[in-house]
DNA sequence: ATAAAATTAGTACATTTGTTCTAAATTATA
DNA sequence: TATAATTTAGAACAAATGTACTAATTTTAT
């Protein structure tokens, strides 16, 4: 496999298990190879994580639109998104645990997050207005608390791995099963009652 | 005043601004004094941390006591204490912008923070069963319900600073408006309808 | 006022880290 | 096969950091 590739994941998984603080030479000693053969391939660390960043990024993306693409939004293929997702949150983990971290260090990144999130917020509200419409959920609920639930749910996405990292330390399928729990419970006392 | 508390005060003025990351040269710098003295005072940087967080807890400790003792809970009361609470959060912010980070560092701290959340669980649980029997709470939700709840209001507390770190990175007053009528927003759906 | 204790500044050191440089080795190309 | 390009290892460097140490200064106690 691809030199670069092979960085890549193995900075994936020390990121991962040691935090944002895992250097380059432990990176490079974790794949066999030297520190001077790593920065032949990625000039500065900063361009590893935003490398990460980006596939990131994609991934989330091709998840978004094939949600969006459903011929029939239900809260069925919303609960199917979650679990989804959460695979993806999972491989990139550390960048989650250390998401303010990241953000402060490499502006760039910070910029592209909240870009993506204005826009995240306008097709959520989008895939709420057809649940209204189509019963699934309340129509006595003010537009400020939908506003309000978006970003609960971006904060609770972005940060549920954080929390099981302080408190539960859940792994994999455990985890998994845990957070897809608690994004549907957000969404009950949101259905109507039928 | 005691150089022990200016350092404290320094330390929390620059985490705030710089991160977790911010040396204890830098901390010494910032208030006059040398890096010996500061070390001195605080044989690792770490107790500074500690300390912190300590007075972080006694603070909060003292914001749910107060709200334990009122006579009778309203949904008013709760919206104080989190008026309240977010006045703390902003206060010590970094330890929430570098939660897991710090988790890592400070095994003594992510075992304190992890007993604590237990203690609140109850806590918050018997609010709520207080607040169903007075008529205010939906009397129709299930206890996986309310259990998720809890841990919904745990993570936007502890990373709501985090996201907007991220997105608007409102400052003081704003922050804490925005803040509060999230919590709020939270709690709508759960209000029974009179 | 003098001795003792506490505080402070400044130097020094070992370690770590990102990165650069050089030369060797490997791979591709003609 | 000979040459050029790419990849790799390893040494070297400068900067930063935590903290230990020393000597001076300030404060406190007698």
């Amino acid at each position: 496999m691809d030199t670069k590739t092979r960085i890549l994941e193995s900075a994936l998984k020390l990121y991962n298990e040691k935090g944002i603080d895992a250097t380059t030479r432990h990176i490079a000693a974790g794949m066999g190879i030297s520190a001077g053969n790593l920065h032949y391939h990625f000039k500065h660390t900063d361009d590893i994580i935003i490398t990460l960043w980006d596939q990131l990024a994609t991934e989330f993306d091709q998840l978004v639109s094939r949600l969006g693409q459903a011929t029939e939004i239900s809260l069925d293929s919303l609960h199917s998104f979650y679990y989804q997702s959460f695979q993806t949150l999972y491989k990139y983990r550390f960048i989650f645990l250390h998401f303010v971290a990241i953000g402060i260090r490499i502006p760039t990144i910070q910029e592209h997050y909240r870009s993506l999130m204005q826009r995240r917020e306008k097709e959520f509200k989008a895939i709420f207005r057809i649940l209204i419409r189509n019963g699934i959920f309340r129509k006595d609920i003010p537009e400020a608390v939908w506003t309000a639930l978006v970003r609960q749910i971006f904060i609770v996405s972005d940060f549920w791995l954080s929390n099981n990292e302080l408190t539960d330390r859940l792994r994999d399928k455990e985890a998994a099963i845990a957070f897809t729990k608690q994004m549907e419970s957000m969404f009950f006392p949101y259905l109507s009652k039928s």
